[in-house]
DNA sequence: ATTATCTATAGATCTATAGATAATGC
DNA sequence: ATTATCTATAGATCTATAGATAATGC
């Protein structure tokens, strides 16, 4: 039963996606640590050898779904570097984003969840923010750094707020014609 | 112990708004049936009277969340004829809006969590958006109509994302400058 | 010998139902 | 007599823990 410390460690970082999936896919209260658990070929209970909680699960989980975040918009400024705001407003409002939220923007699928999270899942979520205001803040248009901040800081909001509507809806031609607005008025902005 | 069918009406509508409240501010899995008959004053048995079930509870709450917000956005539009879309940003935008979540916006409040709900719940939202998005086309900026369409997809799009993210991060002056980059953006597009 | 995982279960919570109670409305 | 609400509970699910098991690592 017992396995090596470095198999340990492995079976710890699979937990850890695996949970970040999970909880993306159907929310934190959709998934419960057996869920998790079974996902990952282990029995529930040694969870908590990992683990001190669910709530400790949750925070380190939406911590590295961040990160990955961060990297899948690294992937997409380094394929596109002559328009790189264009090939992250292109991937994020796409409708594979839309439709497999288990890998994608941790704020679009757990946002209204997390406000009510605890505190240090609202701490991972504010470093995540933080980060990726930061990251496009780089890259938006505006003459000074205020500007571009802003711009940022409101083409963020429009992304996110776009992937939570066409989500929601029921109705494909609504969904893809939210995504398709957002898309347009994000481009007119950069111009 | 009974009461009279004009009562029972009226506890029917106590409910709805309870619920609407209570789902808006602790999530649909956060309030239980025998949390909102509390609220109420009634005992838990009697809710299966009044609803088929929890989730078609949710459905309707949903419905009515959304015709509040409509209302709402009327609202704001008649105390400022002049500067209707600037008066409804405004609004929604302001930390009072983002600190009662119980009385806000459903998109902002229940987004991510919708999309992982009955069809019922689904449908209400579809309908919600539609109507959100129909009363913002008529005082969006644009041309012609299809452009008023698009930016007001967009400006939804972008109050929804700045909600979410004001919310979600534990940080009150990130979360203040969240709600002001959006608010200064979508002036700039009025313009 | 130590310890990562497993088995089994306690304790809490939640949805939904069955039958009792008591006030309404024909 | 009808029926809106209440009392009590069945059945399911979920977090967390205690003790057993068996493979690692000194």
């Amino acid at each position: 039963m017992r396995v090596s410390r470095e198999q340990m460690a492995e079976n710890r970082e699979r937990i850890l996606d695996t949970a970040a999936t999970l909880f993306r896919e159907r929310g934190f209260d959709g998934v419960g640590v057996a869920d998790v658990m079974k996902a990952v070929g282990l029995t529930h209970g040694g969870f908590y050898g990992h683990f001190s909680s669910k709530d400790d699960l949750a925070a380190q989980a939406l911590g590295r779904a961040f990160v990955h975040s961060g990297q899948w918009a690294a992937e997409a400024k380094a394929a596109e570097p002559q328009a790189p705001l264009q090939a992250i407003v292109d991937r994020y409002l796409s409708p594979s984003h839309r439709d497999d939220p288990g890998h994608g923007c941790p704020v679009a699928a757990l946002g209204s969840d997390t406000a009510r999270q605890s505190e240090a899942s609202r701490l991972a979520a504010t470093e995540g923010v933080r980060a990726a205001i930061k990251g496009l803040s780089a890259i938006s248009p505006g003459a000074t750094a205020d500007e571009r901040r802003t711009s940022a800081i409101a083409g963020y909001a429009t992304l996110v707020g776009a992937l939570v509507l066409s989500r929601m809806v029921d109705d494909a031609a609504l969904s893809d014609e939210i995504l398709t607005a957002a898309r347009d008025a994000l481009r007119s902005a950069e111009a």
